[in-house]
Parts: structure tokens; sequence; C-alpha cells
DNA sequence: ATAAACTCCGTACTCTACTACGGAGTCAAG
DNA sequence: CTTGACTCCGTAGTAGAGTACGGAGTTTAT
């Protein structure tokens, strides 16, 4: 259980260490402590959180709503009722998003069965995929 | 079936004028023909390009991404067996994506329950919502 | 005990995806 | 036939998310 430097830090997680200094400065990660020289170092959990932030991102969250995701369980003066709103809210929206994803597949495996079908491929599932509720939700 | 005006395709798109000539000039979509004037004129379905764009970059798609999608059945002279693989290739990304949500949202699940149940909420089983493979896929 | 590898910091740069500006021409409703 | 809304274009600016640089100090493996 020794604490990490930054740079094996970065590499379990799989990011760069300029983005781990970054994502400290934006405040997505706390400031760890350090040794006298100024290194910083890391508990092993930390690796965890850079996962979580790089998984998250690659979902399509921003850092911004990431920020909110962890937010909902720091800091424990937040009342249960407001957790459980907020997590609700979040709740719904991952649904809506894995619904459009559900969406996306299905008009790609349209596009797979079509044409192995072996017809013209000319026109396109892939464009009403997604088309639907033109308006804003968010 | 009259044609639209940029105006029009926008708001029913629910994007910004701007935003379509930049998509036309990053080469999302086509270069719609244009009356003497020079003002462009829409066909009905350039709306449904522009709400799929849209809605997949609220899934996180960049816009490369999404031209490689839309790339998926331009051109007639690709290979069936091409398109669907690449279309596959897609697929099992989306699979991905919409496993990896599942997980986030089991976890905001767990910490509503958490919570409900009255327990210290202080543990974060979000973290663990993505933390396997540490290692890269795509 | 020394070289190679690592870390520090602030600043500056990059890339993506818009968004705004502004002057000039065009359309359409009254 | 005017006037207010719309569109044209090129260029410039912005926000978000990193990524790079470079000189100086620190660790660590040999």
């Amino acid at each position: 259980m020794k604490p990490l430097t930054i740079g094996k830090v970065a590499s379990r997680a799989g990011i760069g260490i300029e983005t781990i200094r970054f994502y400290e400065r934006e405040g997505l990660i706390a400031e760890p402590p350090r040794r006298e020289s100024g290194y910083r170092q890391y508990p092993e959990d930390a690796v965890s959180r850079l996962r979580f932030i790089r998984h998250a991102k690659e979902l399509g969250f921003s850092l911004k709503e990431i920020k909110e995701l962890f937010a909902l369980r720091v800091d424990p003066e937040t009342t249960c009722k407001e957790i459980r709103e907020r997590a609700q809210a979040k709740i719904g929206d991952i649904e809506d998003r894995i619904q459009a994803l559900q969406r996306v597949k299905r008009a790609l495996n349209g596009l797979v069965a079509s044409c192995r079908g072996r017809g013209p491929v000319s026109e396109c599932p892939i464009l009403d995929a997604l088309d639907q509720d033109g308006t804003d939700r968010r």
C-alpha cells in the first residue's frame, strides 16, 4: 500500500501526467499529500477515480458532468433526499442515452441486414435512427 | 415538399444557422443547391441528418466519428462485406457503451437504495461502476 | 556518487466544435 | 415599394479539454 508517484498513477490509469495535474487544477481530483520535495503521493484509489473519469468521458460525459457525479456522494451534509433527487435525475439522463444508443444500434443492424439481403444499399436507415423527439431535453 | 431555407432547417433541427454552415464546410452535410440569389435550399431530409448529428454528438461521438457513420452508406462502390464489417465494429463499440452506461446506472441506483436504507452513504459505489479493464480498447 | 529517469511549476500552445460580427444583398408581408 | 427579417461570406473569437516546453530540483539504480 505504499503511495504512488504521479507517473505510476498516470500509467495505471491510462492517462498522461499533465492531464492529472490538469484535473487537479480543475478540482476533479483532490490535491494529494506531498513529500518534502514537493512530489505528489497518491493513494491507490486515485487510480480508480482517474479510470472512472476516463471511462465516463468516453461515454460522452463532460468534465463538469463528471464532477457532478462525484458530488453525489461527497459531503455528508447533503440530505438523503437531495442526493436521491440528483441521482435520479442522472439516472434519467443515462436512460435517455441508452435509448439513443440503442436506436443507433438498431439502425446499424438494419444496415447490416439490408446489406446481407443483397439489395442496393442506397437508402439510409441510419438517418431514421435518431430522428424523433426533435425538441430539446436537458 | 418545398425546399427549406437555412433558417427553417436550423430551427427544425434544433441547431444554429452558423453551425449548419460549419458542418457544410466540414463535409458533414452536402452542399445544398442554391437559388439564383445564392440562398441555400434544403430538402426536408436535411433536417433528419442534422438531428442525427445532434443526437450522436450528445452521445459522445465526435464529428469525425459521425462522418465515419455516414461514410458507411455513401459510396455505392463499397462492398457489402466491407460495410458489414465496419458497421459491425461500430455496433460492438456501441454495445460496450451501453454496458458501461448500465453499470453507471446500477451504481446510481445502488446509491439511491443505500440512501433510502438510511445507512451512512460515505462509501462510493460509483467508482466501481466503470472500474474494470484498465487497459485500452477502441 | 553519478547518470538516467522522474517530478516540479508556470506558461503557452493545440485541437475541436462552435459562435459572433458586420457589411451587403434578398425576400416577403403589408 | 418599403421595411424588417433573413441570408450571404469571410474572418475572428471562445470554451473545453488537454498537451508541450523547459529549466531546475529529486530519486534511484548501478
